[in-house]
DNA sequence: GAATTTTATGTTAGCGCTGAGATCGTGGGT
DNA sequence: ACCCACGATCTCAGCGCTAACATAAAATTC
């Protein structure tokens, strides 16, 4: 192993080549593991490489080739966990093969998004993930003009472009609210956060009504926080809403930041988490598990999100005729708060 | 804005400018904002783009250019909260430029380190950021002697080879230290996770050592826990400590997650917070301070690191002559909980 | 108004790699 | 001995773009 040159002075497939005493095309087989090669060839050829330091330039190969080995990321925020959940499935995914994903944070912005999407699309990768459905018209026409994969993950509620991976939100809700009247709360509140920015979570709350609605109930009153979640928030938000209705004998939240806040409310205040007030989150973060009592949510695996659409993109190279949703799942964690 | 046609006859330059009727060389001017155009050119230009849905192809700028707009991000992992938030940070500063992160994620493994770092240096990136002084012999070398610009982030308590943003850890867990003495706690205990995969933690715990040796005394009892950190392994911790050494009045944790679950060990079995037993943490997070207590702890800002390193990288396209250091500082939260 | 600078554009030669063929032995099959 | 298939290699033309230089017209200078 000797030194790595200068930038500009990288070794290249023909150093390599001369060193090696065979054509540049011999050497790019060998790197790419294609075509048939003698193996005398071969080691003879990967010696050259490792005294160099040779690192192929991708650019060149994906520009020749027309095929770049990137898988497009575009995602909302990363300050929400389940982001960076996701994202460790793509790239957990992503090692066993050769592919690497280039990451774009639009900030729930839809202008920045289209503006985000471009210049993802200008390393012409082979796939792109995305965060749900919400698109500008410009950038679904974009997603789905082009010839690439395209997944949209996290949601299944809605009409995908190429291949949906996730789980249907609505339904979760849905069963969050079964839940709820199945435990015999009958005077249930809502405490959410900013929808604008994540519809997830109001596909979750209609769910929920509906199941209220279904059981011929429905929700006694609710607090919207005006932000993104956090504990914090969640804390609050259940103040304002026990002030305005001192009686609630059920709280669903928006997910487990909040409702692991709304615990905290409740210890402040002195109020028996279950037994005088249950609470329900979602998303069965490891931080609500870890609750003196271990919060009662709805487990929605992020991490398999992630890896699953990559394997479905990576599957095959066109997009297929038909489109494809794979439903993730969830699991209710009974817990011990509602 | 016309359809977009097929990845592989995506518009190029040539396309743009037939229809504009100018030559390829000013069409790439006009993308590019370099050299003098009239304005009826670009004008023209800008339309034709329009018309095509051009995409500019940077495998093939960056071939012809030799200078990607890419800047390579180096995480142990995605699950610490630490690193997507210094990931933000790094984004938000990226996104006021035309540059774009590929990030890698190691595993805290340092073979994957070296193969992911080659893969990154594939695609010939501008700098390279990377969080820690931990690497192999040859993962140093190709970053020592690569031309591209480098930051180590997280830590400065180590030799940059070319950037350093972060803070002192050594230093903060010595503050630490103090901080719980000057409250008059003299029984101090420690909650750790596994050092190994988080070098940092260990600085601290240094850091805090020292700290209570100038002052006369030392760590009455400590408990690591084998694997990273986490609300529940904190809790456990704190549990079998507690088993141990049942009359401390005092315990540092390695980080917030693990002190916010010592809370909940704390609540579980009815340990009044601060009057019996102190907690103190480290990392400022939101959690932390939601609880019923506000955690006292470290703040350590990731975001603003990420921020830093990138404003600093971009600064100067080459390596200049003296290493930069750059401390983010900290500061002590005095919270409720010590 | 000739000389000089400036502005706006065109021309050309690659960047480092890959794909499609071309080439040249070698070993069967008949 | 002849033909053919196959393995192992080479040759060469680009992929889409940009840097460097060349050119032509317009603006400035003296």
């Amino acid at each position: 192993m000797r030194e790595i040159m200068t930038q500009s002075s990288m070794p290249t497939l023909v150093h390599v080549a001369r060193l090696a005493g065979v054509s540049e095309n011999t050497v790019s087989r060998v790197v790419r593991n294609k075509g048939s090669i003698a193996d005398i060839t071969r080691e003879r050829v990967l010696a050259a490489i490792q005294t160099l330091g040779y690192v192929p330039n991708r650019a060149a190969g994906s520009l020749a080739s027309s095929g770049s080995f990137l898988v497009g990321v575009l995602l909302p925020s990363l300050s929400n966990v389940v982001f960076p959940e996701l994202l460790e499935g793509i790239h957990a995914a992503l090692r066993q093969t050769s592919y690497q994903a280039l990451v774009g944070v639009t900030d729930y912005n839809e202008e920045q998004e289209e503006q985000i999407l471009s210049s993802l699309l200008a390393w012409r990768p082979v796939a792109i993930i995305t965060a749900g459905f919400d698109h500008t018209a410009k950038t679904r026409l974009m997603l789905d003009s082009s010839a690439l994969r395209v997944a949209e993950v996290m949601d299944i509620d809605g009409e995908p472009i190429d291949v949906a991976v996730g789980l249907s939100h609505r339904m979760a809700g849905y069963d969050t609210g079964r839940f709820l009247i199945g435990r015999g709360y009958r005077r249930i509140g809502y405490v959410g956060h900013d929808w604008t920015t994540d519809r997830r979570a109001r596909h979750r709350y209609e769910g929920l009504r509906q199941a209220l609605a279904e059981a011929g109930t429905s929700l006694v009153d609710e607090a919207l926080a005006a932000g993104p979640s956090s504990a914090t928030t969640g804390r609050e938000m259940l103040g304002s809403l026990l002030r305005r209705q001192p009686n609630l004998d059920a709280v669903a939240f928006s997910n487990d930041d909040m409702a692991t806040g709304g615990f905290f409310h409740c210890l402040s205040a002195g109020i028996a988490v279950r037994e005088r007030l249950a609470l329900f989150g979602f998303n069965g973060l490891e931080i609500g598990q870890a609750l003196p009592l271990p919060l009662s949510t709805v487990r929605s695996n992020r991490f398999v999100i992630g890896k699953t659409a990559v394997e479905r993109l990576l599957e095959h190279r066109v997009r297929p005729e038909d489109r494809i949703v794979v439903d993730t799942g969830y699991e209710i964690v009974e817990g011990a708060t509602a």
